[in-house]
DNA sequence: CGCTACGTTGAGTGGCATCAAGCGCGGTGG
DNA sequence: CCACCGCGCTTGATGCCACTCAACGTAGCG
């Protein structure tokens, strides 16, 4: 099903291209078919939360029936391959798949949950914790979507990426890492990301997946 | 039009009544007629993020069409008046007015855009920034539904709730806000706000209300 | 082969947490 | 009526966690 879309409306983006950009208007909502993206904003004065990530598969959703202006940006990491579907597309295929309106709200559900985890995340943790956490659910979800080996799999993301998902500086992102790197929970060399043991990783960063919203088989559209 | 409801499926609430609980079922959508409420979750140790706060005529959405478990909480902060109005209803109602679609779609959208903001609050504001941030908010929004009076209004949170709201001690909400009243930017004397100069606190705060999606007779529904 | 971006490490500082004590106030019971 | 208690707020002292500033190593790239 997806093959017929990815015919159409499919763009390339470099790294750092913005897809949409605050203060601009939204567009209809965009799978990332493959490479990262991000959603951000930014303070007057230039400091850059990001308020989360797209990999492969994800939909980018933006409130194109609420606002003409875009309170955040979404931006690709990597070079990438995105589709854009219209809405009217969107109800067409729900006719024949009525699954599609199913996995279109659980994908909302999950990116408001995965909102609240964040709140969380940088409200109450602490640095260990957070990045811990940040970097272990880096990892449950690529191992999803197969894109993890074993122990390790590939990020995209830089310290500073990393820094800014969390509300760190590079320093002590590093640090941190380090110090998670000697108690053996994890590794970041560069941008591979090692976790020997993620059921004891998933303890340290008191990781719970449910917002995560795993259902089998309902990760996918289609 | 919401008269005709508040016979129906009125509840009273009072302080720390948990509305929906985590791990628990959902409810149906709940508007709060008067009173206070929040929705937060908690680590397994204790530690408590508020992830958002309702105010009399705020709706509190579950996603009860997709997940049978709740994620966090939703309690009264105060004795409060709710009504439950369930989906069917909600249809109904919509035939009539259609309106009511796009205030319930105008309602998710801000709420989304209020956690990206609580988002870029605790991730790259400083405790000053975050404090004034979340006391302006607080007063742009009772000013809203005229529960202010030109400079001043009452509010339902203890320090602790503010604390857990933007991530801090109560100890260092104290110090903080003691630090913006010297500064001449607000003031807080038990449960009253008081803000003199509010664009000013705008400023300080980096405040922009355009998250609360203020379009003029939007924030209220029928 | 420099240049630039990213990652790493060190030293020093300060912001915010922790621990602890005291204050004010409303509620309760003797 | 008042002593007592508990809760929320406030303030002080102390220490650590995380930021800032700065330097250097390294890798990719024009």
């Amino acid at each position: 099903m997806l093959n017929s879309l990815s015919q159409v409306n499919q763009r390339q983006l470099s790294p750092e291209d913005d897809l949409v950009h605050e203060g601009g208007p939204p567009r209809e909502p965009t799978i990332f078919l493959s490479g990262w993206g991000i959603r951000y904003t930014s303070l007057q004065d230039g400091r850059r939360q990001i308020l989360g990530y797209f990999l492969p598969g994800d939909i980018a959703d933006t409130n194109i029936d609420v606002s003409p202006v875009m309170d955040h940006s979404i931006a690709a990491l990597t070079k990438a391959i995105v589709v854009e579907i219209s809405r009217e597309t969107i109800a067409g295929l729900a006719e024949t798949n009525p699954n599609i309106v199913k996995a279109i709200q659980l994908s909302k559900a999950a990116s408001i949950a995965s909102l609240h985890e964040t709140i969380l995340n940088l409200g109450q943790r602490s640095a260990v914790e957070r990045t811990a956490h940040f970097l272990c659910e880096l990892f449950v979800r690529m191992k999803l979507i197969c894109l993890t080996d074993e122990t390790s799999c590939k990020i995209a993301m830089t310290r500073v990426d990393i820094a800014d998902a969390i509300g760190m500086t590079t320093v002590h992102v590093n640090r941190t890492v380090k110090d998670l790197r000697t108690a053996g929970l994890l590794d970041l060399e560069g941008k591979t990301l090692t976790i020997p043991d993620l059921e004891r990783l998933k303890r340290a960063a008191l990781f719970n997946p449910s917002y995560l919203y795993l259902r089998p088989g309902s990760a996918k559209i289609g």
